[in-house]
DNA sequence: GTGCTAGTTAGCAATCAATGCAGATTAGCA
DNA sequence: TGCTAATCTGCATTGATTGCTAACTAGCAC
């Protein structure tokens, strides 16, 4: 994701304005390697801005989303998570305690796919699930 | 998953009762390829069982997943899908219309994950998403 | 076959994530 | 300084799933 600098200047270029709320989620998802929910964001963003709503929270991080500027991840757990790396990468899940962390991975370039019948694969996401550090 | 008439002896084994609902359930996912939802399924059983309830199919669902019997797979689309698969496969899903089908892939032993810091991987779960050769 | 009892079912309420909607507010340009 | 389209808040709504409970029944004991 881009700085909330460079955002600024890309939301304006793009006919969206900039407001305070906004400006907060961007500082907020900036670097951010958390993992959050909407829900998670809500919060955080509520301590510096009370009253802003969760609605606007959603607002933000879809148009970032749709920007390029976030990824969704969705880990089955319920609510989606809001990632500020747009690289090329994957996700480890603690089985135990939710926690979710990026990960690089070679070879799945190599993989065999077998029983693909016609389909064409636009994009790969892998996901490994475990435990944690703490959690072992 | 196992045949209809395994299940019922698997059940029974394990102390679960051997309903018509249930054994409508089992025979409806039996070499099912379809990975329905609980409500696609619901639906399907309600054709043949009127008065069937949405609750049973969960219920019946999850205890069959619980057994290793199913395997629940969720492509971030809403609702989870079932798949009496439970062998080593991933999945495809058509970004167009929704449909998934199982894959086999080979070299998935072989990736080289970056970044896990103490995390232990126990499985993993790896998702296609392109297009089917209908929507393509 | 008859009864008993633990396990099940149906149906509805509740929860949780996410989106739709509308009136009040405001960023950013002229 | 004003104007207007974009945005914000707050609330209602949708969709998936789970919680709860009274009525029901599979399957064992007799």
């Amino acid at each position: 994701m881009k700085s909330p600098t460079e955002l600024t200047e890309a939301f304006r270029a793009n006919g969206l304005k900039v407001t305070p709320q906004r400006q907060l989620l961007f500082r907020l998802m900036h670097g951010n390697t958390m993992h959050p929910t909407a829900d998670a964001l809500f919060s955080e963003a509520s301590a510096q801005m009370p009253g802003i709503s969760l609605r606007t929270v959603y607002q933000t991080l879809t148009d970032l989303a749709s920007m390029g500027e976030l990824r969704l991840i969705d880990v089955g757990a319920g609510a989606v998570r809001f990632d500020p790396n747009v690289d090329d990468h994957h996700h480890v899940v603690c089985q135990a305690c939710g926690d979710v962390r990026d990960v690089y991975v070679a070879g799945s370039q190599q993989l065999r796919i077998d029983g693909l019948d016609g389909f064409a694969v636009d994009s790969t996401s892998i996901l490994f699930h475990g435990s944690c550090a703490k959690c072992a």
